[in-house]
DNA sequence: GTGTTGTTGGAGCGACCGCTCCAGAATGAG
DNA sequence: CTCATTCTGGAGCGGTCGCTCCAACAACAC
């Protein structure tokens, strides 16, 4: 029980070969991509089929049903949100590395004229009360996203540049929810200023604890 | 242009009866309850009419379509907000009605169990790509949120309880996107533990602008 | 080659969606 | 009372939704 795998019986398929590899690949991605602009729900499967250019019987060959295929989805973008962080993600230990990224943030939204807002974040707002399974899906991808924030800030007190009371559990959340909160203000008003300032806030606090 | 009002030709009615506007109130509540509970897309015209005890014609006798349905639950909703935040809303002019305030949030968040976002940034998140009239009256519900925190601040640095260096535009900002990631990490993870992370995290922050 | 399994195409079903339409009942103005 | 206007009931239409089914094709194991 609460495997991170598909739950009992997935219709799904159990060994793949290259070629449908690529197709299930295909159909992820495309899917991803329509979610990420107009959500879950408005984001039909006869959409998905169009822009992977598959049949309905291909997809659901791969994912027994729309919600396995949301499930696949969350999985795909959390990957993708996380790889759009590097190389700063992994290594955010001084506070240049914490400007870095930080930047980075800003330039992604702004390149995309701030629409659309977190992948993860936009889909969790949209289904958390309404599908458990996905609701712990998009529990574990936030989890793989403030670890880093988390560890990141503990290896900064551990070398000095923190203070000893400086929680870095406590810091790492903020930053997480300042950027989730920032990211939906900024997707609301078309500008980065919102995201801007609720993390240069957080980042502020964190400065506060310089030793 | 840019009224707050219905924009051109809305279908909706000149003249309303007292028993009109008491149906019509119906409607946009029962609409917003749903809309809390499952979101825009997934709340159907049906679901509304059955909820609110009207037939189909009477809806579309009140609100043109859908849409126009939608901008009026924007509108209450953004009313019902602010109003479940006073009396502290208004004069969050002491550290000490930062902190009540804070409170009462994480207090009715544990009420409903942590289920259910913000009944606006929940709806922000999904329509606002897609809806560009509701979308301008997202950035206005936000605007009429902001301001009393924005307002509260400035009577702070004026009394001397905060530092002239102390920027009321941007704290209220970034207390209002902490705010907003912290009820969708609550959301998400069910616990009231993100939405305090953030709220203090900030009122940290500002207690450190305290003179 | 042969059999098994994975892969693909496409028609189509039942349910639900937002919305329309028309006729009748209630209400307010004169 | 008269009449225009507002309000209500309910059937139903065209479209879309998620999904099923069946038959054929391709790839791999032996």
């Amino acid at each position: 029980m609460t495997t991170t795998t598909s739950s009992v019986h997935a219709p799904a398929v159990r060994r793949l070969t290259a070629k449908g590899e690529a197709t299930r690949a295909r159909i992820v991605e495309a899917a991803s991509a329509l979610v990420f602009a107009h959500g879950v729900t408005r984001t039909g499967v006869e959409d998905v089929q169009r822009e992977a250019g598959v049949s309905a019987s291909q997809l659901y060959h791969y994912f027994g049903d729309k919600q396995t295929l949301m499930r696949a989805v969350i999985a795909h973008q959390t990957t993708a949100v996380l790889a759009a962080q590097q190389p700063e993600l992994d290594a955010l230990d001084t506070f240049e590395a914490l400007e870095r990224w930080r930047d980075r943030l800003v330039a992604l939204q702004r390149s995309r004229h701030c629409v659309g807002g977190c992948p993860i974040g936009s889909i969790a707002a949209e289904i958390a009360d309404d599908d458990p399974e996905a609701r712990a899906d998009l529990v574990a991808g936030f989890e793989q996203w403030e670890a880093p924030l988390r560890s990141g800030l503990t290896t900064m007190r551990e070398r000095g540049l923190l203070a000893d009371d400086a929680d870095p559990d406590r810091l790492a959340l903020a930053l997480l929810a300042a950027l989730q909160g920032g990211l939906l203000l900024t997707q609301t008003r078309r500008t980065t200023v919102p995201l801007e300032t609720a993390l240069d806030a957080v980042i502020e606090l964190i400065r506060g604890y310089a030793a």
